[in-house]
DNA sequence: TATGAATGAGCATTCATTCAT
DNA sequence: AATGAATGAATGCTCATTCAT
């Protein structure tokens, strides 16, 4: 019985990734169930033991991308104790579509993106999942005492800047891989973070100066 | 003797028009050419006068939502002169989904987002707008003397950079529009471009401390 | 009045013809009526003026064609004169698909004989065809004395038969042009003409020998 | 455990002869994929299995009829072994549209023969259907010791004429079915074919005679 | 539980026909 | 009489889903 249930989640969840991998593979609008089962090594049929339906299939694709991208950061943050910026950059950078998986991890994620508008259930991963890693980078920044003084109004904030940050340079090294290789998306990214960290009062000064004229 | 006169591309401009707003209402994945011809007003033979097949027709949807982006800052860019960051700015901030139009055009760009990866009309279709986007926001920024100082190599970074900032905001405003209204993402906007446009030295000094660790 | 009808027939004429030259370009089964009307140099509404629809159009290019191979032998026929086998010989020859045109006629003419079983007005023009084309051969024999000794009950039987090597020799033609030009398909349909025209013995011979077995 | 088992050379057999039978009830031109399915007692996705769309099940059809057609001689040509014209002459009689299943193998044949002009693929079937009957009457004159006196060049080209005079005959027989009936056929084919293999001395002379003229 | 053949609804596409101009 | 834009019916094809084995 017990094996049984391991066996199913464990079936469960090659399905995810072998969708996962059919979607990149095909396209999202294009991929079938049979890409699917081909995929996993069985057929069509047989996922339906698994899954109610096609959209429960892709949902779990879904998921499983959006777990490796969370993971992806998890064991630097894991690592972490240095407490400086610079630590902290290398710590986001590790969210970047860089490595092949996380790449098509990206890829997936993005091409879910355009139909959460549609799809309340999508909208809500999509939710869960931000606030997850949103989550992931406040603990990493207030471990190493950033993130208080920027200039935004609280940690919380400024970890959604950091999220933004990280969204804009990724999601366009997905549409343009050629032209953003690891190092560009690292650089941009880093420079974009320091500046947002560091930046508090010069920017203030900067408002108050050219509100002065 | 002179059968009905018709602009074609008049016609082929309301048609993707048409389209747009189905895709936006219908996702792009579920939208028929059917209900694209009940947005235009006539029958789905009819599209088949002005567009090879339901795929040119998406296109057009496409690019009409991605010149509605590049249009909704040209009028802004057009009235420039105050020469400081926070008027530029404020220039791009109009970018941002923050009225009714550019909310459905972000959308829309969003949905055909995920598509890019496998279509590689679509990809050319992105980069171009990207490169338009980013070549206004390095007129807009020479223009008002800025660029030239952030801790990115040159102006050319500088534009993506602020393109990032402003995809990441604006994408997670279209994820989670009730969580980020215009204020928010203004707000947002506004302090990362400032802490770019205003950080080089800091950013300088603290890569330096940091590589001397 | 009376010149306007004259038109009227002439440009019906001239849409068989060009419906003829679309069939044979297309295939009677791709054929739109767009190409008939481009061919013709005007509009599918246009040749509504002077058809009830699209199979009045193709019936008027199938009696087109078959105008055209009832008039390649007609010259011919007219020139007889000589008393011999060889000369009626090659009067049939003259029917064959071996110049650009009559090939043409008989392509179109085979694409309509698999229609010929479905539609009785096309098994019609078929008859009165082969009956215009008969009587043309029987008279053809008849003045040269031919046909009244061949192995068949009687001319009418003959003219069949001249018909049969006919058809049988030009339909291989149409089949397979590059395996039967022009000199082949004439030594052929002369060896069995000839063969046809001069064994009325030895056939009876040969038929009597072998009923008595 | 196992699926419903099928055998898919039989399954694909057996839409073949549906759509045959489909081909000849409704026309080549009208004849729908559900006319097929229907026929074949499954619905069109079922057809999809077997066929990669229409005109593979239509070319199957075809090939149906010309390995009945070919079929219906194969018995005859297998029970020879007397040596004389007449024998031969019986032989060649099976394969014309004189039973009822051959009639409908003609029909179909005769429908595809005006697409063989458009369509290379058509085009090639009825090459090797035409090669493939030519050898099994060679086959069928050689060892009767039929076909090597006639005015043709050699045996090859009086197969080609045996061929020409079959097609002829079963051409006009299945165009005009009620005015041929089968003795009608059998006669006139009967009569030609004698003619031809009993006619070289003749037919030389008579062309010398002519030529001498 | 696994299989995969069969189903059948859904949809893009084609094109003959119509008709306002 | 001519135009050609618009119509809308017709149909091939795709695939998610089902179910007998």
């Amino acid at each position: 019985m017990m094996p049984k249930v391991v066996d199913h989640e464990t079936r469960r969840a090659e399905i995810a990734e072998a969708a996962a991998s059919a979607v990149d593979e095909y396209g999202l609008d294009r991929v079938r169930l049979t890409d699917v089962a081909r995929a996993a090594g069985c057929t069509t049929g047989s996922i339906g033991h698994y899954f109610p339906g096609k959209d429960a299939v892709l949902v779990a694709a879904l998921e499983h991308a959006l777990a490796g991208i969370v993971d992806s950061g998890a064991a630097a943050r894991a690592s972490m104790g240095v407490a400086n910026t610079s630590a902290f950059i290398e710590d986001v950078c590790t969210f970047l579509p860089i490595t092949k998986p996380n790449q098509r991890h990206w890829r997936i994620w993005l091409a879910f993106c355009g139909r959460a508008a549609h799809d309340p259930r999508l909208a809500l991963i999509h939710q869960r999942t931000y606030a997850e890693l949103q989550q992931g980078l406040l603990d990493s920044m207030s471990k190493r005492g950033l993130g208080h003084r920027t200039g935004l109004a609280n940690p919380e904030d400024t970890a959604a800047a950091v999220m933004a940050i990280l969204d804009g340079v990724g999601l366009r090294a997905v549409l343009e891989p050629d032209e953003w290789p690891a190092d560009r998306q690292r650089a941009m990214l880093s420079t974009l973070l320091s500046a947002l960290l560091t930046s508090q009062k010069a920017t203030k000064t900067i408002a108050l100066q050219e509100n002065a004229l």
